[in-house]
Formats: structure tokens, sequence, C-alpha cells
DNA sequence: CTACTTAGTGTAAAAAAGACACTTATAAAA
DNA sequence: TTTTATAAGTGTCTTTTTTACACTAAGTAG
């Protein structure tokens, strides 16, 4: 926090004073396949087809908790609330909106488009088949894109998509926030390919679940999977008791 | 980034315009005994001896990037360049400076006192016997302080501090950025007491000196400690070059 | 020369990680 | 109805890592 400023004349002190601050979220989702994150269209310029994808994100208000800033993007995008949302950093490089087609959106929407914005990043892992994908006010059309698919976005926004990425997946090592990617009900194997998508590695099957058994936070369901062309599985279901008390703890030697 | 603005006028869209930014230094100091943090005492209001005290920060400048200020800082207070410096997260809530003690503190010192300050925390790691400790300009004091003797500091900054031991605690057990804590030549029963107290624990010697002696990132020198009532160590120097190498393939199993 | 202090070292037991292959239940295709 | 394709589910052995544990050595202080 800015307790200091400087007042000793010498020093040619410039702070800056009235900066914006902002919010983005990389919105992570499983669709049993690959890992994907939410992205969104806005119009260039304002007319004609000219778009650019850029991650969700939003001024902050006033009087608006960062945190809360961020729970509001993702609840207007997504429709969903309690949602895992993590601070990933502040990004902030002076001349991170100054390329021209970022001035050029910027100019069509800001009041002081050449103010300089000081972002602060979060990622959330949402249970994607619970999205209900809404184009909020700002975007065009928001769409789930697979994270390797996404070569360019608006400013800094692939710095932070990588940062994003690098923490969640160093958080997956360490704690077993996967779950929150995946329904209420799941299968191993789909717990299984999950662990393999982000962490981008094979991992023994037998391995991995002996690793998560011992765990102790998954509960197994009598019900089977119905309609697939293998033998079924048993559903099984994340159990937040034993979860929480192994927080507390801590499980500091838990990575693939 | 802020690349939305709520401009659906159902919605009553209040973006926060003014905010300051600023950053904050955790500076961690190992005094062989016990950790510290770098500290500053400003005066209140102006006059008298009533002080506060803070971690030390400023307002970023204008061009100025996040890292950069941080860096700014803490070559001010330390005199030292070149120093382990890592971003913990910001700190935004809009009652952090809104306290009467606070307030009456940036009364004195800023134009715009009721403006509301986001601050980005960063942590450093610095040789605490090459410090050449200055107060700065706004500071009255700067002073070292053991981390448990710290128990109220301005704004939210007790906080910070938390969370900056607990990152220290995390990073200490997949990076060994225990080095930048020590001067160049050190022994291990020094490096191994400042596990001990980072982590909070005992840990076994012999155990301790295996493990890090398979990270093969210290050359052993034939230089022995002197005027020590007991046998004497030899000191070791951290290896650059092996940390690097194994910076990139990473150690996750690096624990106690 | 005695007392005190930290340095420095190895081994055995337990736990965790890693490698590895076959049977089973289902749907789809032949 | 038989065959084929696919993922589910399961155990053991080997290697590696972790843990627990105790004595001798080299210096200073008294």
């Amino acid at each position: 926090m800015s307790q200091i400023i400087d007042n000793n004349p010498t020093n040619q002190a410039k702070p800056l004073l009235n900066p914006h601050i902002s919010v983005d979220c990389v919105i992570f989702g499983f669709d049993y396949q690959q890992l994907n994150v939410l992205t969104i269209k806005r119009g260039v310029g304002g007319k004609g087809k000219r778009y650019r994808m850029a991650l969700p994100g939003d001024l902050i208000y006033d009087n608006e908790d960062l945190d809360m800033a961020a729970n509001r993007v993702l609840k207007e995008l997504t429709g969903l609330d309690g949602i895992f949302l993590e601070q990933v950093k502040a990004f902030g490089r002076p001349d991170r909106t100054k390329t021209a087609v970022d001035q050029e959106w910027l100019n069509s929407v800001r009041e002081v488009p050449e103010a300089r914005v000081v972002t602060v990043a979060y990622y959330a892992l949402v249970p994607m088949k619970q999205c209900k994908l809404e184009a909020a006010s700002f975007a065009r059309s928001v769409q789930w894109t697979p994270i390797n698919e996404i070569t360019t976005l608006a400013f800094d926004h692939m710095d932070i998509m990588q940062e994003s990425i690098e923490k969640l997946k160093s958080k997956l090592n360490t704690h077993p926030v996967g779950f929150n990617l995946l329904p209420e009900k799941f299968t191993l194997g789909q717990l299984h390919k999950l662990y393999e998508v982000i962490l981008e590695k094979k991992i023994d099957k037998r391995n991995f679940r002996r690793k998560i058994s011992k765990l102790n936070i998954l509960t197994t369901l009598k019900e089977k999977q119905q309609g697939v062309a293998h033998k079924p599985s048993r559903y099984v279901r994340f159990n937040e008791g034993n979860y929480i008390k192994l927080s507390k703890t801590g499980f500091d030697n838990f990575s693939f």
C-alpha cells in the first residue's frame, strides 16, 4: 500500500495519480478432452466485422473489492456464483495498453483512453457444463477456446493466460483443486484425463488411482456410467469434509 | 486488464477512475538467529513523537513498471541492487486505508488523502549484512524487526506481511531461494538454521545435509570458520551454474 | 586440561513412487 | 449372435525417498 509520498524536493517524484485499475479473469473449463479458457470477442473501432479476442475483465468499481470485481465479471459471463477463484498477480507494464490496435479499441470505449491501466489477474475453475454463457454488454461474443488454439489476445493477455496456466499447474501439484473443473458426479477416468491434460504428461493409471484414493476425498456412488461403449465407470463424488480437514494439515507432497 | 467498460445503461456502472497505486515491500533478512523484516517508522500528524510502524512502500511513478517501483523502494532503503524480489499479490480492499490513524497520516502527506489505494505487494530476500540502511525521505527511521515482534502495522500491512511469509515458506519448499538471505560465503549450519527458522520446524541435520547436497548447487571452499568456540565449519558458496540448470528442469519434490 | 559447543558423518527401516499386464463390462459393427 | 473396440478396474515388485537415530572431531573459554 502506498504509505509513502516522496516529499524530498531534490527527487523529482512523479507519482501516478490517475491510473485505471481493472481485473481480468482466466476462466478455465475442462470438456473431458482439453483445457479451455473463456475468451470474448470485442468489436474494434465500433463498426464492421473487425474484432479482437481478449480475456474478460472490467474496471473495478468504486467501493468494490478486487475479489468482488473478479466474481462479478465471472458471474456476468457464466451465471455462476461461488466458484473457485484465485488472484494470480497484478500486471502493470506502462506500455501494456499502448499498441495501435489496443489504443483504437480504448478510444472507442474509454473516456481517458491513454490512461495507464494496471490490471489484477484472476483465474477461475468452473464446471464447464454448468455455464450459461452470456455475452456481456461489453463483448460481441463469449466462447470457450482450447488453450492451445489461443495464439493472440489483446494487450498483455497472452502473458496473463500463460502465468495463470503455470499457476494452475503448480496448484494442482499441491492441492487437489481439479474437482472444481468437474461436475458433482464424475469418473476417475475423467479426473485422470484432467490431470494429464493440465500437467501435460502421461500419468500411470494405477499409480494415479492409488494416490488419489489415499487422499480420502472421494465417495464412490452406486450409480454407473450409461451409454458408453466400454465397461461403465462408477461415478464418484468429491467429499468436502475430508478435503477441508486435509487442507488444514496440508498435503505438501502431493504431486505427479 | 480492463478491456471492458460497462456501457449497458441499465447497470449503474461506477468504474473507479482516480485510485492510487502503490507498491509495498516485505524485505526479509536473516541474522543467523531469526527472520527479520525491514520496517519504517513514520511520524503521524507531522509533529510530536507519535509514530506508526509500516512496511516501506511508495506510490508508483508515471511510466514506471511495478517491479521497478518495488526495486526503487528497496534500493532507496538498503542501497542494494539486483536483489531477489517477487510479487506477492495486489491488495485492494476499499477500506484498507480508512481507519482514523491511517487517514490522519494520509492527510498530512497526500493531496487526495481519501483516494482509494490499491497496493501491489512484493517480498525481497536480502543478505542482511550487506544492507546500508538509510531512512528514506518518507521515513523517520528504518530498522530490522524480528517477525514475531511485529504486532501492529499501518493499513493492512499485517496481512501483507503474513501472506508474504506464507509465500516465502512455500517457495522454500520448491526452490532453494534461501541462499539469497545469506552472504556469498556461509556455512551449512547457517543454512540449516535458516530453513528451520523460516519453516518453523526442526529438521534433522544429517537429512538436511543429504538433501541439500543432492541438489549440487554448493561448492565447498577450503576456508574455515575462524574464532568460533567449536569445531570450525568449512565455508560453502552458492553455485549459480548448477542452480540455473536445475531451475529449468524444476525441482518439484524439494521439500522438508 | 576440562568443559562446552557445533561440525561432520552412515545405516537401517518405512514409505512413496514408478514400472508394468491382464480381465471385465458395455456398445457398435459385422 | 459373434466379434471388435474401448475404457474400467485391479496388485506386485523394484527403486527411490524419507525418516529416525548417535558418536567423534576441532575449536574456544575458563
